[in-house]
DNA sequence: TCTTGCTATGCAACGAGTTGCATAGCAAGA
DNA sequence: TCTTGCTATGCAACTCGTTGCATAGCAAGA
């Protein structure tokens, strides 16, 4: 019951159609928010069935029309009275903790597989911290002179930049006690 | 479709009935994978039914019966190849970083409730990682000594032990970025 | 020219996960 | 004695999320 309000927020930072909507959830708010452009429409629909965003059709000369949506008066109140809500604890979903602790019924050769998944794995991690680094210095170059807005966001992806690079060390941790196991 | 794998693991490390399990992943399972019991005991029909695991009723007199589960060679098999299988991107849902930056679209008085329920949270994640390290403490005292599944389920707790380490640092920044916006 | 890929939206079917409720006896404490 | 809480399992209804597919025109490169 959360994707409303992941699109409320980012519908206030920026208005946009469905399409730009799925492509910022792949950049920046999909982070810590992952969302498929068939969820999206689906739940834009919704919203707009129950008044929480407007639509304005944007027809386009040939291609389907657009529709760009942002948010109406009751769309924010929503929000606000999500927002002052409690915090749900996190449902964590960690496949590659539970295949780490499976590791230990396959065999050696398993367990090679497992450590070439890990470092591609790895490498994947490090893209994504590169990202995020270059996203900061390129929209956040003087912390002094942020509006409310951008030191939120900068926060939120000050967050982003400490998991990943914690989870680079916990992956080289990991990769050290799997070398360590059958050697 | 992972759950199974979840179970899998986790009855190999040691065979119990579905309640035993959901507490299981309540306790130790779940800091990565969580699920509840109608889930579990849904699962574990299907798994049954599919031949991955087998059941011993057991008869307790008065109480209805408990039935314990333990793999069958086909659950090992197919445990085998989802381990050799890539690991899948992880679907990160971070409520918290969502109300972190609506937060820009509240007033003071919004934000002042946002800081009493992030300060709420961290005392929860305080008390996750004091639980994490009672339990490094107690159940991987030597490390000198650990069998394999020993040693890989250390290595897992010592990623959740970083992680709080972690998200407590980051709820800190969190705190400073928030109060430091109305002052 | 042909293919690939991008913008832009959407349906249908399925699988995963949540919520509320129900049963039922035993044990412990107020 | 009465209530609360634990062990132990399960159904039904619902919402959420994923996967596969479909349309349709334009732009760019092989």
């Amino acid at each position: 019951m959360a994707l409303e309000h992941a699109i409320l927020v980012s519908l206030l930072e920026q208005p946009g159609s469905g399409y730009e909507l799925a492509r910022r959830f792949e950049r920046s708010i999909g982070r810590f928010w992952t969302a498929t452009h068939q969820q999206i429409y689906r739940v834009l629909k919704r919203m707009e069935a129950d008044g929480w965003v407007v639509a304005e059709e944007i027809g386009q000369g040939g291609r389907p029309d657009k529709r760009c949506y942002s948010v109406a008066a009751s769309g924010r109140a929503a929000l606000t009275s999500w927002l002052r809500a409690p915090v749900q604890p996190e449902a964590v979903r960690h496949e590659l903790a539970v295949k780490i602790r499976g590791a230990a019924f396959d065999d050696a050769g398993g367990r090679a597989t497992l450590i070439a998944e890990v470092e591609r794995y790895r490498v994947t991690h490090e893209a994504t911290l590169r990202r995020y680094l270059t996203g900061e210095r390129r929209d956040f170059p003087d912390t002094a002179t942020l509006d409310v807005g951008r030191r939120l966001q900068h926060t939120v992806l000050r967050g982003g930049i400490a998991y990943e690079r914690m989870v680079l060390d916990w992956l080289d941790d990991v990769l050290d006690t799997l070398r360590g196991l059958d050697r």
